[in-house]
DNA sequence: TAGGGTTCTGTAACCGGTTTCGAAACCGGT
DNA sequence: ACCGGTTTCGAAACCGGTTACAGAACCCTA
């Protein structure tokens, strides 16, 4: 029976007053009215259970007051911690998210891009980008421009290139992996590494053979794969095909090391005792895995916040707020003699 | 700069036509338009880059195209398992989702519900609801309403009164892991309830009971607690007071049940061997957990599918779609005398 | 008391689309 | 050549707000 809403004039008509100045004194304009019309006003607004249509709003003032936040997949710990630390930070200012799942697929991020745009959202922040590291030039960076000329704002949380950015310190969180093995006494090592191309992959790498520099360890055997349970738990094979005797594996996500440490028991290797295994992320849970997971803790929820409040300020597109990692050593790693 | 975007006027001038038909061939209108001029319009329209503008297309046919979830927690494996399949369903039918955190506050969700009234979203689908049960009558419960009164579309995950509805078959769960732990000849049980009022509390502990009766097992301690880790940790002190020779343990969620098995080797009891333990919804990484958890698997993902379905498919306020649980026995939970 | 400056309020244009309605063009049939 | 019926198209109204602009009312000063 669709009932019609109560509009900004039917306000205006109860309390006596010009459609302006219901608005004036609804929208929060900064122009002044006088104290009796203001409360008749209210009054009217408050009896009619009037609720301004935002999308007038947003057409007439250009902008709404959305913030999208685009990731590969809400249900991976990784980005559903960022997403809460995202939604804390948008409760403080008032404003609601949208949350896009590209499922990594570039066309549909594209797509969502391209919507958001059109939908004038204040903000997009980019928690992951399906094309590999996103370069400038890239179809992404194009739309990403395009929606900053026409007002956006813009920040990612991958190691980014022009836009405001906050990111783990992903190289001092490899490197503190590395240390810590190499402390354990372990010498031949693989890592699991994300898909190559993605920036982060690169830096944890990176940290990781910087520690190794100097050590006198031989080179890791490196593995590319999925950021999932079952790439980890591939990477596995390839990696005791290549190196055999490897004590200890690095993997770039907790999820991977999960798989690792499985494939590792199918194979008859016992997680410690014959080769250890470190993640990435300390996703919740990774305390209470079999056995508890050594693990590299980043402060994604922090990240998505300050990632929010950077767009909103609108810092600079040459601005990175690196977040520091802390190395939490936990039972998947012991001494290479230890047993 | 703000570049000026382009507008379905600017389209129409490149064309040479009317804003009417414009929009005729770029709408998707019913109207015929004859080949050329169509052929001028869409090419002009890709020639400049035009992005119909959203907020312009909801206000003038007074709906949108965004869908919304209203959940607890994205971080809650739970509800980011529903998120998951809520996008792919979306996906489908080319339809924005978008996420609203109420962190369990009743004000929170509220102030969601106005505000997607107002925004004219075609659907709104709730996973969890603050208040407790959200019966009719309730502000929530007329919020939705007036929303369903204006057009919308309601979907509910939770047991429900009047709204369409996509939920577990919690009492069959329930009732699933009652017979397993009988069946393993426990009969001091106790089990971790979700907070009280909440509809699948009372389902899950129903079918426990159905269970339990007739077997000649006493009742089973019964403690009220958060639906978090803590929440289950701090469960076990009041049962282990209650009843000491507690040897089984009937956990309302995974998330609970982690915090318990945390807890009773906090209290020196081993897990299975002293007590089992048996959770529900078998989220990500239960079966990798230290002991691997004994529980009940729930098809989230399909129901958070189906309930968009519903809802756009404008299913009848009495529908209510059932979904099969499964148990899935691991290692928490062992016979009683089996050491 | 006239003049100038504030303060408040209303009129109307505008944001960018969709849709109603009527005019114009075209059709085949007498 | 004339006529009723279709089809195609454009002018204009509308969706529900915001805001530039101008007028009215008020104040204070000279």
């Amino acid at each position: 029976m669709q009932t019609r809403r109560t509009t900004l004039a039917d306000v205006a008509r109860a309390a006596g007053v010009s459609k302006a100045t219901a608005s004036r004194v609804l929208g929060g304009s900064a122009d002044r009215v006088s104290d009796e019309l203001r409360e008749r006003v209210l009054r009217a607004a408050a009896d009619l259970d009037y609720v301004p249509n935002p999308h007038a709003q947003a057409l007439a003032r250009a902008v709404s007051p959305l913030v999208a936040l685009i990731v590969h997949d809400v249900a991976d710990p990784y980005f559903s911690e960022i997403a809460r630390g995202v939604f804390h930070a948008a409760a403080e200012s008032d404003r609601l998210v949208m949350i896009c799942n590209t499922f990594r697929d570039p066309d549909r991020e594209l797509a969502y891009l391209r919507t958001l745009r059109a939908q004038r959202v204040q903000a997009v922040l980019v928690a992951g980008t399906a094309r590999s590291g996103f370069e400038l030039g890239s179809e992404v960076a194009a739309e990403l421009d395009l929606y900053r000329a026409e007002g956006g704002q813009v920040a990612v949380m991958v190691a980014g290139h022009g836009y405001p950015a906050a990111v783990p310190d992903d190289r001092g969180g490899g490197r503190q992996v590395g240390e810590h093995l190499l402390a354990l006494g372990h010498r031949q090592t693989a890592v699991i590494a994300g898909p190559s191309g993605v920036g982060s992959v690169d830096e944890r790498l990176a940290g990781f053979l910087d520690a190794l520099v100097g050590s006198g360890a031989p080179e890791p055997v490196v593995v590319h794969s999925d950021f999932t349970r079952r790439g980890g738990a591939d990477a596995v094979d390839e990696i005791l095909a290549a190196r055999p005797g490897t004590t200890a594996i690095f993997a770039h996500n907790d999820l991977m090391a999960v798989g690792a440490i499985r494939r590792l028991a199918a194979a008859g290797r016992r997680v410690p005792d014959d080769v250890s295994v470190a993640g990435f992320d300390d996703m919740p849970l990774a305390e209470d895995l079999q056995p508890p997971l050594t693990t590299v803790r980043v402060p994604l929820a922090e990240l998505g916040a300050e990632a929010l409040r950077m767009a909103l300020d609108g810092a600079p597109g040459d601005e990175t707020r690196l977040f520091e990692t802390t190395l939490v050593a936990r039972g998947s790693t012991a001494p290479v003699d230890g047993r």
